[in-house]
Formats: structure tokens, sequence, C-alpha cells
DNA sequence: GGGTATGCCTATACTCATTAGGCAATTACC
DNA sequence: GGTAATTGCCTAATGAGTATAGGCATACCC
């Protein structure tokens, strides 16, 4: 019987595969081992079993995509800017809906470090230095981004969307003018809106 | 040997308390048939299952949380509503993780229109008639304040927010506050922000 | 071509899910 | 209050997944 060539590469390859055609939670050790024609245990021979598999997968998600975005933002500002960060985590949430949701695994501090996490944080800033934000706002603008992104992409993709007009391509559109708006007006109204 | 005295019901809480305290992934028909100390296939007269058991503390927190926005809302409108409707949600997710967690299980249509969903929507459009939203303006500003509720309290939840100041609370205001300005202006802006 | 490292295997011991069928505790009825 | 019917929780059994230990053969290196 020829070998069938595991490596830990190709093992998360297929276990990010899997996550994107079933979902995260069908991402197991049987399961990878099933795509490989192989014995459950030998998987153990290369990763640490199903928790490590999924941790890697999200390291493997958190890489692709900070690539992707640093492609999508080169050379882009304001709210083109904008609009190419928040496409390129739509469009990298519906091609591969079980990388995404791996986004979100929780990773101990120095793994996290370690991972393209902190790059998505600089990308995210850096959208943000074409608008004149100060002091906390900065902060705050973070984080209504991560939050419009996060939770427009998530509602989408559990299906919170389906069975109502319009297209939730347009409400994207009326959604990322609204945030350019805000972040453009933030800083001279000073928070206290009327 | 005294009976349990196993109902749906006192199986359902215990799972819900179960999700809150160990996270939705540790909601199973053996664990749940332990803090009965009873065997797993007790639970099976009573519940079809994990997955049933699981989608049945889905529908408690849907309801629970319904609920809760409901008095929250009573007698508000315009920013206070807004802000009560936020801090419902965010202070139902930290006080009730797991059961925050269960309320994105995909039901299937009929289960999810009999379900307190509809209600949910139905609070979140009320507090959107504060405002002056035309049109297609009222679905985006459905989808918009979804996400960034949604959005917020996940990642907050997740612990995204953490090892970073300021506080939360403090974005948490200026965010409310930002959706309340976009809000107001929408209509009149027409969507077109330049 | 022989020696060695290592890759994938078998074997084993758990835990969990789920169904079938049995005994006993409760309830209902007379 | 005794008996019958019900129903609740049990034991038993099967199958899948996780994980570890140790064996045999394949692939590689000289």
């Amino acid at each position: 019987m020829p070998r069938a060539g595991l490596t830990p590469d190709r093992l998360v390859q297929a276990a990010a595969d899997l996550a994107d055609a079933q979902g995260l939670g069908a991402v197991t050790a049987a399961a990878v081992a099933r795509r490989f024609d192989v014995r459950t245990a030998s998987v153990y021979s290369h990763v640490g079993g199903t928790p490590d598999l999924r941790r890697r997968v999200a390291l493997l998600a958190l890489e692709e995509s900070a690539d992707l975005l640093g492609d999508a933002l080169a050379g882009r500002s304001g709210r083109d800017a904008l609009q190419a960060l928040g496409d390129t985590y739509r469009d990298y949430a519906r091609s591969h809906p079980g990388r995404y949701a791996a986004l979100r695994t929780p990773l101990d501090p120095e793994t996290a470090a370690a991972s393209a996490g902190p790059r998505h944080a600089a990308l995210l800033r850096a959208v943000l230095r074409g608008y004149d934000l100060e002091g906390d706002h900065q902060t705050h603008a973070v984080r209504l981004l991560g939050s419009v992104v996060h939770g427009f992409v998530s509602l989408e993709l559990g299906g919170g969307f389906d069975h109502s007009a319009p297209d939730p391509t347009e409400s994207w559109t009326a959604i990322l003018d609204a945030v350019h708006h805000t972040l453009t007006s933030w800083t001279t109204t000073d928070g206290a809106h009327p």
C-alpha cells in the first residue's frame, strides 16, 4: 500500500476546505482522515487532534484574509478603502464560509500575537488613517467598523437577510456610505450628536 | 429509587444554564443527564436528543430576550429607545453568553416563523419608527442596526476588545450616538453622502 | 542493496448518541 | 384501599468519534 503523503499543511488545507463545504463543526480528525482515505489514528502523527486542526484552520484563514486585505487596500484611501475593506471581508465570507467562521476561534494570547490577527488590526487602522480622528475616537472608530463589517457579514451568512427585499448588496452600499459619513464628521461633531 | 422528575422544560432550562456556564457546545444529552443524575438514555424520553435540545435553548433564548426587549422599549423612542435596545441585547449577551450564542441557531422556516424571532424584528422596526425613514432606507436601517448591535456584542463577547483601552462601554455609547446621528440624517442626505 | 527513519497501520480504551425493551413507581379507577 | 394502567427511568447494545501505544513496511540514504 502506497503512502498517502500526509503533512500538517495538506491536512489543514483539507480541513479548511471541509469547513467551507460542511461547516467548521464538520472539521474532525476522523473526517479529514476519510478525505485522505487513511485511518483516523494516522492524522495524529501530524497534528494534535481535532481542536488543534481547527486552531490551524483559524490561523490559515487569518493569514489568507490578511493577504487579501493587504492587496485590496494597497493604494486606496477614504471611501474607496472602506469599500475595499468591507468587500474583501464580505467576499471572503461568502466564498469561504467555514474559514470565515474560523476567524472567530479563540486563540491563546501568544498564538494570537504571533498570528495575522495584528495585521488585520493594523490594516483596519490604516483605513481609518484617511479620516481625521483624534484620541479615543480612533478606537471607537475601529470598533464601529469592526462591528458593522463583522455584524453584517455574519448576519448575511447566517441567512438573516434572506426572504426580505431589497438585495443585501444595496444595503451594504448604503451602510458603507453611512459609516463613511460618520467617520468624516465624527471629529467635528465630537461624539455628542444632538 | 425516587424519580428525578424530568420534563422537557426542566431539561431545557438546565441546558440553557449549561450553555451559559460552559458554552453552547457543552450542551449535550449526556451532560444534561449528568445534571439530573440520570442515565443519558432517560433524556431521550423527553426531548429528541442533542440537536433538539439546542434548538429548544434557541427558542427559549428568543422568547426571553424578546420579553426583555419589549419591556425595555415600552414608552421609549428615538435615541432613548436605541440605547435601550442596544443595552438589552448587550446585557443579555453578557449575563447569558450561551443563550445569546443560541440566538444564531439556524431554524427551519416554520419553526422560525412560530418563534419569537418575528417579535425581535418587529421591535427593531418599532425603534426605527421614531426616525423618519422612507422606502428601502427603512430596510437598510434595520440591517445597519442589526449589524452594529450583533457585531459589537459578538466581538466584545469573543474578547475582541480585551487588552485595549478605553472601556468598551465608552465605545458603545459613541457608536450608538453615531448610529443615532446616521438615522436622523439619513433621509435628508438620501444615502448619497459626499 | 542494506540500514534506518518514519509513515501509516492495528489494537485498545474512552466518551457520546441513539434505539429497544424491561421493571418499578406513580396515577387512576373502582 | 386495592388493583390496573400508565409512564418514567433503567439496562443493554450498537455505532461513531477521540486519543494513545506499539508494530510493520515503505521510502530514503549511503
